[in-house]
This record gives structure tokens, C-alpha cells and sequence, in this order.
DNA sequence: CATTAGCAGTCTGGCCAGCAGAGTGCTAAT
DNA sequence: ATTAGCACTCTGCTGGCCAGACTGCTAATG
């Protein structure tokens, strides 16, 4: 028994032989046969020995063959080791890179439609379903409050933070304030707390209500209990997914139950959420092959992604969904470059 | 000839018939043959008779047969006759509307969630697609104007309207302002048109800028150009879909071509809006039955809407998507309802 | 004269056999 | 170790066949 039979590393022809069967399967969806191969490599050997080889590799459990008298399919582990260690990653070109600037950069200047446009981006350019989270940054600075009292008890507290975005929320207190006592409230806190961190001034606020609660006046506490509700809830996470019509020309996905179970996790949001905050951790690309994002639906489906950062920190994920046959060498450039271009983009209107 | 064939009226008893073979249609989506047809209703009448009135029928253009051998399936045309004069429309149960109620007025209160909420709940109710269109007074009342400074010669405005609507737009104005004067514009603005009406408002600045400029302080001018631009860009009108997976399920939507061009319709939002638009003059339930909507990927749709008003003000549309073979009976009541519920849950949160 | 029974005709959908095409695994030769 | 050759297998397509379901027409009926 050679070296590159059982359980032990790959031939280098082998590799390469795994590699061009990849490329091929995903161009056009079906079996690659040996004689195929054969002819597809510069290798120069006969399809008898690829044949040979083939066996090596459904013994690795790298390919498989859907029926006797087919040729071999990718497995997912097949997958990953292309991804891992096969693929060479086309440089995009200078035009493309070009594109996706510029398409990013002109979408007005909120977050909002920055994102947006990030995901039809990525679908666009990769024919693939586009998935960008809204950013959520560590660090908000808070620039400014205003309170305005509604029926009842209730007020409306407006949050600017980061000099561009504006939060509103509802708030239910104890008992009813006038205006002025409102507007009291607010200049006090954006006097005070104006500039800093909102995580950092939710802190201060429990502790200052709790330590020198008696040496405040009145005004102050109550400013502060406002303020402290407004902070409550967080910020709602949320992402953009665009182009998910384009998973619907895939062989692999025309199975109308498949597709079903895929748009309607889409639409929950909660799992996709979830399997997007894994990839915040670590840099660079990541990919989910199939059954590794730990979602049945996404069975036959790949996730390619990448964290993008504002400020050298992290403030969300982009990436697409797509078939598991996916022009992996194509998709991770555009990824990892789209991701690149949203962080600056956030970055350069703030 | 006889008063029921030709061009004419048609027979009691033909439109009984009508009515139950689209009814059975619906139920089971396979073609209706005349044997069937004869044991499902109480006329007690031959197989043979009803392939007379069946004839007829067709000569009408109300039913057709896909071939010859086949039972008769309602024309666009039929299901017109049944959605106008034909169909019962069961009283919903009181169980269903309190059920409606409590999902629309419990998710919290801002219009957003409300709209959101309606928009699941239809689909949930009926298993089709649920549409909603976010509201959109015509008369909004200014509450306040805020104007925060940034970079460059940005500023971001904040309007608050109808004491819980918040909308904030970035601003390119011609030189900088610094924060005192861009305060003393907007303490300015609120004083001088605060309770009044956001389109009003934007009218008496145009003229206040022709006419009495030489007049005015330049802080005032000043304060009136920032705010016109502020009111330039009118609210951008969008709508929330729901459930779109629903379609999946339909027979005649298992063809994979119509029902992507059907989900791009929905994903590039303009031809749905512009289509809900239409359905804001007239009151009450609207339908439109295939073809009539205009717009080709909706070719084996229905769409059955109604607007929705805030204070006798109609603000928006909400209704679903589904195949034209849906139970319109069914269906109408539930978008009737919940018109109104929505109406009124907006209402009582201003 | 409307209604009905009966009958011939027709279209669909499922089933099966047969066949070409593609590709494998094995064996024996190089 | 590689390769040529061969027998074998599995798919996908085609055409024929048959049962089932309706219709339209004609002639009979109250």
C-alpha cells in the first residue's frame, strides 16, 4: 500500500485531480467521468488510472458517485479541502473592484443604504443570494438627547449617537413630566454625558442612581431614569438579504420543499443571525460547507462570509448563500474586497 | 334561444351552478365534471343537464376546459362574476377578529411593528402572501425640528411629526453653520410652524423666502433654506410582505420560472406599490383577478386589498397575494377586518 | 320543450419494455 | 505503475398500451 492510499495525505496528482474534477462539477453540474478527466488535465494519463485514483479518493471519502454508471460528485468533505488548501482565488479584476466601489460609495450616505446596497451587490456579482448584517458597533459615542412627552405617561427619547444615526424609543415612566421638565432632563444628560461611550454612560447612570441618589436634585434623578430606560433595550440586529430569487435557478434547489424550508429560515431571521455572529469571530473569509452550519435547511448550501470593521473593530458580517456548488475561487474575492469597501465606506461617513 | 343562453343574462340556476363549481375548484384544484357537480348540489338535476348549462357557461367565457376530457375550471372572468355577485362572504367567527385584534394592537407601539404585525397576521390567516403598505399621512404634524452639525457642510435634521414619528436627513448646505446657529434656526422653526402641517409648512417657507427675504435676519433665512431642504425629499413610501413562502405551496405556482418572476416582482417593490396604489381610491375590499392587475408575473394571481384610514384618512393598503384559485370567501372578511383593526390601532397610539 | 339516458369519442396519466449512452471495475498485458 | 479491453450496470428517453374520466351528441321521455 503506497502513500496515497488509506488514511494517509494525497498524492499531489491527486490533489490536482480533485481540484479539476471541483472546477468542472461546478461549471456544469453534472458527474465527471474519468474520461472526462482525462482529457480536462494536462497530466497525460489514461482514464484507467484516473480511474485508479478515483477509488483513492472515494476511499477518502472526498468524492462519490451518485449511481454505478456515473461519473464522481464532490462530497462535502471534497469541498473543504479544495476550499482549504486547492483553490486558487482569481484577483479581481481592477474594473470589478472598481464597480463594487463605486456602487457601495454612491448609495447616499446612511448605513442604512450603504448595506443595502452591499448585499445587491454581492448578489448581483455573484449570482448568489447577498446577506449583510446592519453594523452594531462596540463603541457609541453618544452625541445628544432629546426628550419629547407624549399621552400619558409615556415620552419619546431621541438618541443621536455616532453624529449621523438617530434611535427613538418609547418609554413608559412612572408618572407624567412637562416639557420643561423634559428639556431640563435632556440638556443635563448631553451636558454630562455627551461624547462618551452609550454602553459606558449606561454604567455611570445605574451607579450614579444608585450612589448619590440623595445628593441629586430631583431633575437630575429623574433625567436619569428616563435615560436609563432609554438605554434599555438594545439595539434590534437585524441583516439585508437580497437576490435570494437567484437561488432558485439551481438544479440542486428546483426541489420546491427545499427551497420552501430555505426562504422561510431566511425569513425567521433568527437562525441566519445566529450562524452569521460565528463568523464575526476570527478575520478573513470564512466558509460553511453544507451540513457544518448546523442548519438542516442549508443543506445543500454553502455560506461564504466575512467580518467587516469600522475602525479596526469589528461592527458586522457580510457574505452570500448559495449551492454548495459555487465558484468558490470567484465568490471569496468578491466577499472578502466587498467587505473591505463597506467598512471604509462606514467609516469614511462617519 | 332561451333568456339564458347567448349574450344574455344568465339563469338562477346556471349561476348556482357557477358558484358551486368554483367553489369545489377552489377546494381541490382539479377540474370539475358534470357528474360531480350534479351529487354536490341540491338541484337535483341530471349529469347530462349540467353539461347543457356547462356549455353555456363556456359560451359565456365564465368556465373552460383544458381539454377535452376534462372537467370545467373557472375563467378569469368567472371568478369575476363570483367575487361581485355570487360569493357568501362568511362573517368571521369572533374568535378569529379578537385573535387579529390582540396580535395587532400587542406588538408594541410604534406603526412600524404595527404594520409588520398586520402584515404576518394576514398571511398567517389566510396562508397567502401578506401585504402591507407603512402609512403615510397627508397631514403630518410638525412637533419639532432638531439640527445637529456634521462634517463638511452636512447637518443632520431631525422632524419629529405626529408626536411619535421620527425622520432624520443629511443635508448639503452651501456654507458651514456651527451649533449655535444651527439651534437658534431650529428653535426658530419649531416656535414659528410647530403643530402645523408638514406640507403646509414647506409651501409658507417657499413663499417666506421669496417675499419677505430683505426683511428677515439672515439667521432666519438661513433657517428656512436648511429646513426646505429638509422637506425636500418626501417620504420614501415602502411596503412590508409577509409570508411569501405561503405561494410556494400552490400547484400552479410550482413552476419554477413563474413563481421567480413573480418573487422579483416583489423583491424590486416599485410595480407593487404602484399596483396597491390603485387600490387606494374606492373603499372597501378590492380584488383583482389575474390579469386585471396589468402586470404579467401576477398572471395566475389575486390580489384582494383594502385601504386602511386613521382618523377618515385613508393612509395605506394592506391585502394579499395568492392564486386566483383562493377562497375568496374566506379571505375578503379577514382583509376587511383587519383594514380596520389597523386603522384603529394606529389611531389610538397617536 | 326541457330533461335525461346511453353511447361513442377523446384526452390524460401511469406503467412497462426496450434501447442508446455513459461510465465503472476488473483482469490481463505492457 | 500504467493501460487497453471488456463485461456490466444504471439512467433517461421513447413508444405502446390501458384504465379512467368526461364530454358532446342523439334519441327517448314526461
Amino acid at each position: 500500500m503506497s502513500a496515497n492510499k488509506g488514511r494517509g495525505t494525497l498524492d499531489e496528482r491527486a490533489q490536482k485531480l480533485l481540484k479539476t474534477l471541483i472546477e468542472r462539477y461546478v461549471r456544469d453540474g453534472q458527474p465527471v467521468g474519468s474520461r472526462t478527466l482525462s482529457r480536462e488535465t494536462a497530466l497525460d494519463v489514461s482514464p484507467a488510472t484516473i480511474r485508479n485514483i478515483m477509488a483513492d479518493l472515494e476511499d477518502h471519502g472526498l468524492v462519490a458517485s451518485p449511481h454505478t454508471s456515473a461519473g464522481r460528485i464532490p462530497t462535502e468533505a471534497g469541498y473543504r479541502m479544495f476550499v482549504d488548501s486547492l483553490v486558487t482565488v482569481k484577483p479581481l479584476k481592477k474594473k470589478v473592484v472598481e464597480e463594487l466601489n463605486e456602487g457601495i460609495t454612491d448609495s447616499g450616505d446612511n448605513a442604512q443604504a450603504l448595506v443595502a446596497n452591499a448585499s445587491k451587490l454581492l448578489s448581483q456579482f455573484t449570482q448568489l443570494a447577498g446577506v449583510v448584517t446592519t453594523p452594531r458597533r462596540e463603541h457609541n459615542q453618544l452625541r445628544q438627547i432629546e426628550f419629547l412627552p407624549l399621552s400619558g405617561n409615556r415620552v419619546l427619547a431621541i438618541l443621536v449617537v455616532n453624529s449621523r444615526e438617530v434611535q427613538n424609543r418609547i418609554i413608559d415612566l412612572d408618572r407624567s413630566y412637562n416639557e420643561s421638565e423634559l428639556r431640563q432632563a435632556a440638556n443635563y444628560l448631553t451636558e454630562q454625558f455627551g461624547g462618551n461611550d452609550v454602553v459606558e454612560v449606561r454604567e455611570r447612570l445605574i451607579n450614579d442612581l444608585k450612589n448619590t441618589q440623595a445628593s441629586m436634585n430631583q431633575m437630575m434623578v429623574d433625567a436619569i431614569s428616563i435615560a436609563q430606560r432609554a438605554f434599555e433595550a438594545g439595539d434590534t440586529e437585524d441583516f439585508v438579504l437580497e437576490g435570494q430569487t437567484n437561488l432558485m435557478d439551481f438544479a440542486e434547489l428546483s426541489d420546491i420543499d427545499k427551497l420552501r424550508s430555505l426562504f422561510d429560515v431566511f425569513a425567521r431571521k433568527r437562525d441566519i443571525l445566529h450562524l452569521l455572529d460565528q463568523c464575526t469571530r476570527g478575520q478573513g473569509v470564512q466558509i460553511f460547507i453544507g451540513q457544518e452550519s448546523g442548519y438542516e435547511p442549508l443543506g445543500e448550501c454553502s455560506v461564504v462570509s466575512a467580518p467587516y470593521s469600522v475602525d479596526n473593530e469589528v461592527v458586522g458580517v457580510l457574505g452570500v448563500i448559495g449551492p454548495t456548488r459555487m465558484a468558490y475561487e470567484q465568490v471569496i474575492p468578491i466577499v472578502d474586497v466587498t467587505a473591505k469597501i463597506l467598512g471604509s465606506a462606514l467609516k469614511s461617513s462617519t
